[in-house]
DNA sequence: GTCTATACTTCGATAGAC
DNA sequence: GTCTATCGAAGTATAGAC
């Protein structure tokens, strides 16, 4: 259990470094060094450093897709108790912070995004595009049931999630990990923003 | 008029390079090229690469240091008519995204805050403390007057700011210079999102 | 104030012994 | 699967001629 292959010290270690001080400026050498091998000895396990930042991005994408399956069960929820929806949000996010691997991985991207195109796109579907597809359907459909006020459901949903995207921005200038408390503050945080835009558009 | 000396041509070479690939990846070399010059005439000029970034960082200080006298007229502007605030922000935020060499200064900090104490430090004092002091003081002022409804003016002020600093990094993300119709969009939703706090918590 | 030349360091990656 | 040894490229910076 606690055993960890040399492949997957190397990734740990390198995620950990990537998201620290980014892809560019962590070196082979420093990996191999904090892993405790030589730095040829890498390239048993990955071809190159690009592998490795590969290896750690399709970790993230995956994480992801099996997070979606929830998303469906998220509708049904909302379908009974629409005014459940701010919570399905910040509990979401809450979920999201409490995963240090994820949150390391969130960092690698918004420190390496504005310099590598791949990153840079990545980051536009996966952390803006779907997510606010999906909010803004989750509005739409509470605006068709009568729940909120009649509003432009795409703009809903981006005041809704830019609040997400500043918090974790502050989160990653003020803080690399954090405590149980924290992330309950956090997370009571993400949920008052919900609450605030719900009450100011409820019927 | 047209003219520039080496030395500028040095730090808006630099200031380019910086703000499209970061600090670290950008290398003497590369800006020596560009300038027309050999790499060690760069030396002439500056004594380090690090001055130079130094140097840049301070025309973004003392951008904001003549822009915070514009902050006092704004609170006895917020005197006569405290319902302009919201055009305040957006009319502040459309100044900056209108200045091109400001704008490439904020993109290398969010380029490199995450990896630069200096720079990170630089971005939590003066573009999250000072701004969310303001704009907490005058919720706090609306408050007070009764033009709004009695709530944290800390949260009011967060609720405000975090979706300029949202719009700032979709910005970075999308683009790296635009034409002015894309100025007047990013005013627009700047203000949009104004006017939708404001309708949600006036009395 | 520009150049050539060079010192010194660190980088990613490979070859080959064990 | 680890090591030693090494390559070639690229980095910052300096010395000194012009």
């Amino acid at each position: 259990m606690g055993e960890l292959t040399t492949k997957e010290k190397i990734f740990d270690v390198s995620l950990e470094l990537f998201s620290q001080k980014g892809f560019t400026n962590t070196s082979i050498r420093q990996i191999a060094r904090e892993v405790g091998i030589k730095e040829s000895s890498i390239y048993n396990h990955y071809s190159s450093k690009q592998a490795i930042l590969d290896d750690i991005l399709s970790t993230f994408t995956n994480y992801f897709v099996d997070d979606l399956a929830e998303d469906t069960q998220m509708e049904d929820l909302l379908e009974k108790d629409p005014l459940l929806f701010y919570h399905m949000g910040s509990e979401g996010f809450r979920q999201l912070i409490k995963n240090e691997k994820i949150m390391k991985i969130f960092r690698l991207i918004f420190i390496q995004m504005y310099q590598d195109d791949q990153i840079a796109e990545f980051f536009h579907k996966h952390i803006l595009e779907e997510p606010l597809k999906f909010w803004t359907s989750v509005f739409t459909k509470l605006i068709e049931k009568k729940h909120i006020e009649d509003l432009n459901p795409e703009m809903l949903a981006r005041e809704y999630y830019a609040y997400a995207i500043f918090l974790l921005l502050e989160i990653f200038i003020e803080n690399n990990s954090f405590p149980e408390e924290e992330i309950d503050r956090l997370f009571e945080e993400a949920e008052s923003h919900a609450k605030f835009l719900f009450e100011s558009v409820r019927i």
